[in-house]
DNA sequence: TATGAATGAGTCTTCATTCAT
DNA sequence: CATGAATGAAGACTCATTCAT
């Protein structure tokens, strides 16, 4: 059952971020304890020597593994759906598309990793709730006051339907990343999130009340 | 400089709880690799060796601190909404209400613990799963699919809107049992599962669509 | 392939005896490291504490067994053969034939334990040598020399011989103890002793010589 | 106080049989449980760790060294005597000769460490018994049942014969293992050898029959 | 850079010993 | 006397980290 590691065509630059991938994925799997520098190096086609080479110590490796896949998704979150002129309604539906579209990506379950460890990585999880969850959360929280003050929605409070929004999505990604063949969930997370959203915008159109 | 060893207390029926309400203390906050038996021993108010006239080993108690959590939840789930007369929309209120309240006890977060270490004991989390898991998905999809059969609710996907009633709740006690001092959460779990009922019930009545 | 320990009657004045008997056979199948004062005290019936009642300390425990066993053989070697009117080769014969049959005994090859544990109980194997196995090769020497100055045996070197005699049937006595089931002497150590015998002494035979 | 570390040596041949031969020689000493594998590693001027890296388990390390001892000899006892043209009463001579001289060297006694620890290691005994012990015994009884029909020797049992022969070698070994310093015995075991041959040969020689 | 042999602090686990009952 | 729960020192084994090559 052992996944035979793909054999590297020996890019010297590109070994920091084998090294992180290999990481991800055996943190992933195995959490961050359970996990040996020697099984990564190992994944990574390298020997445990290099990995230090590029990351000071284990630690330092989780933590650039995280930031490393956090990154590059920061700032697109807001662009996403913040400038448009369309309606709130679809301006949400965009925003949770594109956001549980990354989601499906590997890279998306950051999330378990995060949750696993958060105990033993006060500051990294600081880090990630306050540039990531926060900040996603206030973007749907924004457009969710938008379409309340528009008209669109009827008046609910706006923190509570951001969190039934996006735990249907990040719950099932966790799922799917944990007991994948346990309990595997064959929905797509774009059909899951389309199917709640339609729901949910049906409970609260204003439109229904009268 | 000779501490003096403290009295020896006998009360081996006390024991086993003691030493399990302690490690599953420890194995949350730290997850189970990071956690060490000296410090569930000198948690529960013993000394390691005694962990091991109970445990034979730091698998077996981690094993024995899931069952034993669970165990006793399991008959209770489906007794709950089974058998009753009232409508599938209220029984399905009922049943979510009592989940989302065993959520919010101390106990209620296993499933953090089984997300972060499902790959190191995957009998366990075959048990889990099926024992646990299905079963409650499988409550909540009997009662939705009644009440589709009821005319209460307009066709729809049973299973899929399982999965985001339940989301928001199991997805906030993970959330509280991990951030609970970075990203603290409010609600109550019964306040946001009602919210969040409310708008669905709300987005698939049928009478709406008319 | 656990033996049953026999349900014993409570005779308080046997259990020191049946305390040891039961060491004597764990030290013997296991070495005296690997056995365990559970085991020892399962054994005899009894519980761990109870040992502690009758001895000090595990190694307490290994001397006296040692010695206990040791200590009634020790007269008997000597007046066998000693005081007696017959021949030189009659007389060894009798003495070999009677330790023989002592060997034969279950607590024959305290031998093979004092060779296993010979490095750990240094004045305990000092005392077994100078008691025990001095005093019997003396008695051997003492008699061949008898045998060589009344002229029954041709002169030849007493110490050698008597090494040569009792070699058989010690190390015969050892094997026995130790690979019963996989390499098992069907050979009583009595008709070792006489087959030897017989060779030797006609080998060393004064007469023969001419 | 930092004590600094001794600067690290990178012999990777060598390693495994400076292990082994500190393996042995404290196994020897105080048997297996007895001996700590930190003792081991520093007798071999290594550390722990070092040890594992070439020996899976304290276990593994104990079979090896017994294995890696014996094995060099295995083959070589059979030629010895095997092919040869000479009378049996020579070719005894000479394979016991040729086997007392194996016994003299340090490594000569893995006889005593399999008696110690037969009881715990079960399947490496019956390899030892099977490959060594029968074997061995088997070529003695060949050449004195050569020896019976060429008429050298009157008829007797040869393997009660093989029995006496060996021993006196086989036991002294092990003594001089055990009790060097307690009950050093001064003969040489070729000489021991040789006068024991002598007497036993004198004693079945068929012309001393008539 | 890259290696991998070597390290040693850290953990789990065992078990002789103690002691309250 | 006898028990057996509790102890804690000791030992096997792991693995992040270092460093000579």
């Amino acid at each position: 059952m052992q996944i035979n590691p793909l054999p590297r065509q020996r890019r010297k630059e590109a070994r920091p971020a084998e090294i992180i991938e290999a990481a991800l994925l055996l943190f992933h799997q195995k959490g961050y304890s359970a996990t040996k520098l020697d099984d990564i190096a190992h994944f990574a086609g390298v020997t445990k020597g290099t990995v230090y080479l590029y990351f000071s110590s284990k630690e330092a490796l989780f933590k650039a593994a995280i930031l490393e896949t956090i990154q590059p998704n920061l700032d697109r979150i807001e662009e996403t759906a913040m400038n448009s002129q369309a309606s709130a309604t679809q301006r949400l539906k965009t925003a949770m598309s594109s956001w549980a579209s990354s989601m499906n990506e590997c890279k998306g379950s950051i999330t378990k990793l995060m949750i696993a460890e958060a105990g033993n990585f006060p500051e990294l999880s600081d880090f990630y709730i306050e540039t990531v969850v926060k900040r996603s959360r206030q973007l749907l929280i924004h457009l969710i006051q938008a379409g309340i003050d528009s008209g669109e929605f009827r008046p609910i409070d706006a923190h509570m339907l951001a969190i039934t929004l996006f735990s249907p999505i990040l719950l099932t990604s966790i799922w799917r990343h944990t007991y994948a063949n346990l309990d595997p969930i064959t929905y797509d997370l774009n059909q899951l999130s389309d199917f709640h959203l339609d729901i949910v915008f049906n409970g609260i159109a204003l439109s229904k009340q009268s």
